[in-house]
DNA sequence: GTGTTTCTGGAACGATCGGTTCATAATCGA
DNA sequence: TCGATTATGAACCGATCGTTCCAGAAACAC
């Protein structure tokens, strides 16, 4: 043993995520990383590899926040309401500014296609992943009769997946709740899934 | 009257329209602008201004295209069928490289937000005017008693932009045309739109 | 204390960034 | 043919990029 680590690194990580969410990745510089994370260059490269390591990283915990909120909302409510919940808890429920970040996995497979095409193809393989999540709750609620039969389960999470990167493309443009919110509102209806209940709303 | 200048404009800026196109406006170097554009840097400086001017005549380029292209599906058909064959135009009937790009001003609203602002809003606002003539096709058809009156045709039209949005946000990942296409088909299913005729679907 | 090991801050690296300058080339009117 | 005028390409600018390196600080075993 020897000097110990000065900077908890899962907080550090923590705020490159949020770096990149605001920024993406080709914007976000080493000094703006270094800063926000509370870590000198050495310290991050020696823990991190290299910018790149540390985005594939930021990735992948992106991606398990995404696929926990979502592993909750079904946990604690029927299939076919996770859907409208995820997009309230991802969308609404959230201080205007980070709902302004969109979603990190969107943005980086809109920003790194043709720049970085294989942390592009990994971005895209997570968001597949939350997709899978979505199949479930179609199939389970067709297989609890709550769901008409009609489409196949793949499909109707393909047109939720739609709709969640049109909504996470439309928050990254300055736009007011409530549009935002009727937006969902017509997307659900559409998709034949229950309407957000007058659940607390957090503006600002 | 002295030397003339070497380039072509129109042609100059549609290469550099097509580099931001694919890789966005930050990883565009002013080398790969100039290689592409066929155009030395002195050249692009004193047509273009700057980088940021030359980004900004390239949205506006793509913005009238892509409405002069909704104008002709507008003119040569009922306007309920204006939105499923814009969508076939823009992302089927085109090579596959060229869908994968997405949407200029839906990569630019991505990318640029919280780094370049007012180019972002630039984005948004151009994208605001495409939502316009998609509320015009809505508004026009329930004139004609050809569509459903329960919603209004601004909230149909931002549903449509929500649709064209997370289209171009999902072609820039890799995907096959038959899965695009029936993406395609079931939102316009789920927008009570016409489907897509068997038209001739360009693959690769 | 000493020696060993690990982490840290900051200097420095070469490369590339967007942007500018300037001598030269090319075309005009005369 | 000869200025006048404009476009061009290449060299150059300071700044910033991601990355490496190293001297020193900090904690351990002894």
């Amino acid at each position: 043993m020897a000097r110990p680590t000065e900077f908890d690194r899962g907080q550090a990580l923590d705020a490159a995520m949020r770096l990149f969410w605001i920024r993406g990745y080709g914007a976000s510089s080493l000094e703006q990383l270094t800063h926000a994370m509370g870590v000198s260059r050495s310290s991050l490269y020696s823990t991190f590899g290299d910018k790149r390591g540390l985005f594939q990283e930021a990735l992948r915990l992106f991606s398990q926040r995404t696929q926990s909120i979502l592993e909750r909302e079904w946990c604690e409510a029927e299939p076919l309401v996770t859907l409208p919940r995820f997009f309230s808890a991802t969308i609404l429920e959230v201080p205007r500014r980070r709902a302004a970040r969109g979603c990190l996995l969107v943005n980086s497979v809109l920003e790194l296609r043709g720049v970085e095409d294989d942390l592009n193809q990994y971005a895209a393989q997570e968001l597949a992943h939350v997709e899978k999540v979505f199949e479930r709750c179609f199939s389970e609620a067709q297989a609890r009769h709550q769901y008409p039969r009609r489409r196949s389960p793949s499909a109707l999470a393909a047109q939720a997946m739609l709709i969640n990167q049109g909504l996470r493309a439309r928050c990254r443009a300055p736009r007011t709740p409530e549009a935002i919110r009727s937006e969902i509102d017509l997307a659900c209806a559409l998709l034949d899934l229950p309407r957000l209940d007058s659940s607390p709303e957090r503006l600002q």
